[in-house]
DNA sequence: CGCTATTTTGAGCCGCGTCAATACGGGTGG
DNA sequence: CCACCCGTATTGACGCGGCTCAAAATAGCG
């Protein structure tokens, strides 16, 4: 039995609206913030309802007018290049903020869009940096945010061979989807092999044949989307570190 | 002539030590701040004197203690990967700040060593972040800086061929020279080509054998690491934008 | 003036991209 | 329920860009 069906997935509807009892807290920006300071931080935010599969947050060059946090579903962040080439930058799980390049110019500069049905809550950016200006913890907590995006980005620079950027993927997911408290072994992928060829810089000729050479090596079990960790240790050993959770 | 001599170097000594008069201020965190704020920020600064070519100013896993903002000379961010092999992750010309992807685990995430002789400004951390608590333009820079080097970072991501990769640099080198008040079209590189061709995610020889052909071209002239750009306009269309400036 | 590190140039090979054909699956309408 | 269609995924054949290996040129330095 290689699938019975999908992965519970995140429980859009039934989190709480306040970060106070929201699963993701510890992930997201109110980390490690005292309860009351969290308390004016909720304030601010505006939880955003469902998204519908393929909807953007927001496009290239929109004005910054709010940070989002995911709170269900996926995410791709992506821009096309002058020649109309699309490059994908990114997938973006529950608990992760979206948009923090838009800081600098105060102009989004990549699109992001719901690659399933999604709920974000949407951080206004005067408020929270004003707010930030109050309190330390929340300055800090977006500094290390960034600071943490900046090292993932970095980490993901090398050059790498196809089965290592495949490996390190698969891994990456894994240790992300455990931290949320889901299955590590058992990965549901929500972008198409297109989309993840593109962010691993590959054909998806090549994604799909290094998928099909590590199954036949025992490493994974593919079945369309969903991806069956067989062999954790081995996978680990053959992708260099794409994570950073 | 290719190179009457080496192309006149940033005045190290001759920088005043206060941001105030620094011309470098314009680029650096004290960017946009007002007369007094800077005042206040001066005031925690540290200037450093000169830093020997293949001097380190950190390294991986050093807690961070400051962030340094380059007022002389040329730096190199690198780190060693698992597989002992030497990754580049960048440049840094006078002006810019380095050491911020620490921020997130307060441990330096890479190595900073001077490419020439070089100074630099100290800025502890725990003093820059309680400062910009009060000062909300300080906060602005800080989060304004990290969110640029983000930006850098994704535009870096793309696969590219060799010869987008070497005249992006170079374009983008030029942009970065220009912004600094020295010449566009005479860069004097400060690396080698071997950490070039690392930091381009390409072989030395490749570098090499672009180099050589852009010459053919008539596109630059080489002579060992001083670059004439004979025609910028075209070198700027074949390099996919590698710059933010 | 030799020694060594760096850069350039050449030859050959291999991984991955491209092109093309096929297989699969999910949705739609009869 | 099945036939059909179309987008996505897989598999195969082939070519090319860039890496590797090797050697020659050049520069830096004692």
């Amino acid at each position: 039995m290689s699938s019975t069906g999908p992965v519970p997935q995140f429980n859009l509807y039934q989190l709480r609206r306040t970060c106070g009892t929201c699963s993701l807290a510890e992930l997201c920006l109110p980390m490690g913030l005292p309860h009351d300071d969290m308390r004016r931080l909720e304030a601010l935010i505006a939880p955003r309802g469902p998204i519908g599969e393929g909807e953007h947050l927001f496009r290239v060059g929109d004005p910054l007018r709010a940070l989002f946090a995911v709170r269900g579903g996926f995410f791709k962040t992506y821009l096309i290049e002058a020649t109309g080439r699309e490059q994908v930058l990114g997938f973006h799980l529950p608990g992760e903020l979206i948009g923090l390049d838009a800081i600098w110019p105060q102009k989004h500069q990549c699109n992001a869009v719901a690659l399933s049905t999604a709920s974000v809550c949407e951080l206004p950016y005067g408020a929270i940096t004003d707010l930030s200006q109050e309190l330390p913890g929340l300055q800090q907590s977006m500094l290390r945010l960034l600071s943490k995006e900046l090292a993932l980005s970095h980490s993901l620079a090398g050059d790498f061979t196809a089965e290592e950027r495949v490996a390190g993927f698969l891994v990456s997911l894994s240790s992300r989807m455990k931290v949320r408290g889901l299955s590590e072994t058992q990965l549901t992928l929500a972008m198409s092999r297109r989309d993840l060829a593109n962010y691993l810089r590959l054909a998806t000729e090549t994604v799909s044949r290094v998928f099909s050479r590590f199954e036949q090596d025992g490493l994974i079990a593919v079945d369309r989307r969903e991806v069956a960790l067989r062999d954790p240790e081995r996978l680990a050993s053959l992708g260099r570190c794409l994570s950073i959770d």
